[in-house]
DNA sequence: GTCTATAGGCAGATAGAC
DNA sequence: GTCTATCTGCCTATAGAC
């Protein structure tokens, strides 16, 4: 229960390590960035950094886990808030565009870009990220074609791939050309190719 | 004209610096080699390779001017070879497959995701890259709508654009895989986006 | 938890001999 | 053109006081 004269920190530190730091990747990359980087932006110390998280790839595996469990709750909450697959459709797309509105680039994207040079489990982690995103994805679209508002060739699981690479290719090149229109019509170009003609 | 006792070094120096530098960027990114790399794969010193090219910066923009180069023959040979629309987006295709099978990423594809990190002229070269890349890719695209080989919604400048995000997303993400059939389905899934209807 | 201080390595880059 | 030698700076990381 909370006190009135309870007073914890609005937001610990680890959490803030965590936000300046996932900026960070998503602005300049894994290796853009670094432990001084991030200590200047909270004015704390590098060393203090260590404590929290002992090293870059630690660091970078907790910002990995943090942003796919943030993704995986937007997605429950389109489940629970939006009926019907083209909307849901929509919806997931909107998570795309809110983050290049913030002038960054999906975490995970950014990361498949560097994925050679990444410690194991960060690698595994960003897999991770995308597997979960094609099964919430081929979810979608195989009730959105079993109710006959989404209309696409191949499996469900093919066309959720290609959506994910579609949206995250429109994340990459909208941001050397500073212009969001250009991801916003490239993702309506994506959902036009998996709703149901209605003219057929 | 060559005279028979002629003996140049089969390739510059300068050529075979860009090569490995190529490869490690398309690999691993710009910020993930360095000159210590190039040198030591090539068994000269980082000083040498300063000789040539005085700074990373200067290597980098060299980089991408190469690129853009052969990959502009490469679309000039397509035009002189190939006559229908559809097998030059077929052709047009295969040079990203090729470069997938590499096991590389499309050179300004890896440097856009460091975008933010690159010097200005770097930055420069790569915008150019995909200006010219959709610039082909509408010529192509208009001539086939009007030749009813192809058929699209909106601009072939937007066309263009989506297919050149569309491809550089799904050489992305093959990458993680380690799948190239992940970008080959998504290909042939953008290709199938602009191939007119037959049954219509 | 945060600090000062510092280690140890690697980065890009330069001077100057050959 | 290529070398050796060196510089300077930044990086990740640790030890140990407070």
């Amino acid at each position: 229960m909370a006190v009135a004269t309870a007073r914890k920190p609005a937001v610990p530190t680890a959490e803030r390590i965590l936000d300046v730091a996932e900026r960070l990747v998503q602005t300049r990359g894994f290796k853009g960035f670094s432990y001084a980087d991030v200590a200047e932006h909270l004015g704390i110390t590098k060393a203090s950094l260590h404590y929290h998280f002992p090293g870059k790839a630690e660091l970078g595996e907790a910002l990995i886990v943090r942003y796919s469990a943030r993704f995986a709750g937007a997605l429950e909450r389109i489940d629970a808030k939006v009926p019907s697959a083209g909307a849901k459709l929509d919806a997931y797309v909107e998570l795309y565009a809110k983050v290049l509105r913030a002038r960054r680039m999906c975490l995970c994207g950014i990361l498949a870009a560097e994925f050679e040079t990444l410690p194991g489990p960060m690698r595994d982690a960003v897999v991770r990220f995308f597997d979960d995103n094609q099964a919430w994805l081929a979810t979608v679209l195989t009730r959105g074609q079993a109710d006959g508002v989404l209309s696409f060739r191949g499996t469900a699981e093919d066309a959720a791939q290609s959506l994910i690479s579609g949206l995250e290719g429109a994340m990459l090149l909208a941001r050397p050309y500073a212009d969001p229109r250009r991801f916003e019509s490239a993702a309506r170009r994506l959902l036009a190719g998996v709703v149901a003609d209605p003219e057929r």
